[in-house]
DNA sequence: GCTACTTTGTGTCATAATCACGCAATTGAT
DNA sequence: ATCAATTGCGTGATTATGACACAAAGTAGC
């Protein structure tokens, strides 16, 4: 039985798509690269895939070295085939995306990157390699995501209120969402718990916490909305 | 700037699932290999990626060598990584699936397998290297998919009678529909089109003929259906 | 305290979609 | 002509959705 791994074969790059919700806008992380190609232009963290490496143990290790991040909702977006896709040779992209709360994180560059900063999804840079297509999927892929998952729970705090919620799901859809319909439909599908405390130190009414309700299984819950 | 192709990278194998519907029942293409490993065993039909293939042209070639197949529907479907997978070393898959008229093609063993047959989705041989799982998977896809896609287009002859239609939902969801809210369902949303023309020589009623409505965007039908 | 203003929480009503059926029409076999 | 099986069409109850009105709770200014 022959092994195959003295083939020549492409190299195996796994690239990261993390989304942040913050100050009522969504936003990537971005890194800025200091070696070629693409040195001083902004990319989509990543890193070449190692030889006993799950995809998994991949992205820990670029959030944790780039990023100094840990623990993130993980989930697998896309794989990239462009042949042209990296000016260095055939290199395979693995892409996932992750969901992470900025407020409960702090992001810090590591040294292998010039800079990490967030970027509105509708204000990104020119990217390097193909990575305005990945992110692109990301997006579509969230889109679809928040119809029947509660991403919320990744992107906001613990206990958060009903306008929070609401403004997440404007947010990501890009469209208006009657307040009270939300309310309705989200309450109804006991998707959140009322913790029974509200926000204080508001100028207006104060609103009520939620928390999400965890013991909710997968598709327990769909918004009934048609993406044009 | 250094290439990457000098490195040790992971084999990048390229695996298929071919889906079928025949007899009011979907079946999947599996291959008898003739080489170690598995040999004598079933496992999906795949091939590793050459250096500068994209992942379509890889699963071009496996149908068009291995089966005699050609221009099917094919979707990504997930990469898998399980460091243990193929016991000749790291090996990626990238999985696709396809779905086929079994009516409209004949499926031929290329040399480089014993043999290849249809198996019943629920009456599977034991199969090679973690390829179990990724034919769950795709089961699982092929479910998502045909709650708002015309799966039916690829799997179907191009007219069909709306109780093959029923049937073949019926088939690949596993549940039961009522078959008349099925029939206004799919005609409100104008999924399919009727042809004007019967099926004749049956024993009872003829019933009518349809084809699926090509000027139908994406995302435009979806049947309310809550698995579970 | 009273009023103005903003935000949050609740309800209502028309419309549309879904679900669970009944029943008639069409066909070949008897 | 009758029967059995299948197909096509319809109907009413229930539920979900969309578009609103309006009350309640809070702060700020007077």
């Amino acid at each position: 039985m022959k092994t195959f791994n003295s083939y020549k074969n492409p190299a195996i790059a796994v690239d990261l798509v993390v989304f942040g919700y913050h100050d009522k806008v969504l936003s990537a992380l971005l890194l800025n690269r200091n070696e070629e190609p693409f040195k001083d232009g902004w990319t989509l963290p990543g890193s070449f895939l190692q030889m006993e490496e799950t995809f998994r143990a991949a992205c820990s290790r670029i959030l944790q070295t780039k990023m100094g991040l840990s623990d993130l909702f993980l989930e697998q977006l896309y794989s990239f085939d462009d042949p042209a896709r990296d000016p260095r040779g055939r290199v395979i992209s693995v892409a996932y995306y992750a969901l992470i709360n900025p407020h409960a994180f702090n992001v810090v560059a590591g040294k292998m990157a010039n800079d990490v900063k967030w970027f509105p999804v509708n204000k990104l840079p020119r990217l390097g390699f193909d990575h305005k297509v990945i992110f692109k999927t990301a997006v579509e892929r969230l889109k679809a995501k928040i119809l029947y998952y509660p991403v919320g729970f990744e992107l906001l705090n613990d206990t958060f209120t009903m306008t929070e919620l609401h403004e997440l799901y404007e947010c990501v859809l890009g469209i208006d969402i009657d307040r009270r319909n939300f309310r309705r439909k989200i309450l109804d599908a006991g998707y959140i718990i009322n913790t029974g405390t509200k926000r204080a130190g508001l100028k207006n009414r104060h609103p009520e916490l939620y928390t999400f309700n965890k013991k909710l299984g997968e598709n327990q819950f769909q918004l009934h909305i048609q993406i044009e």
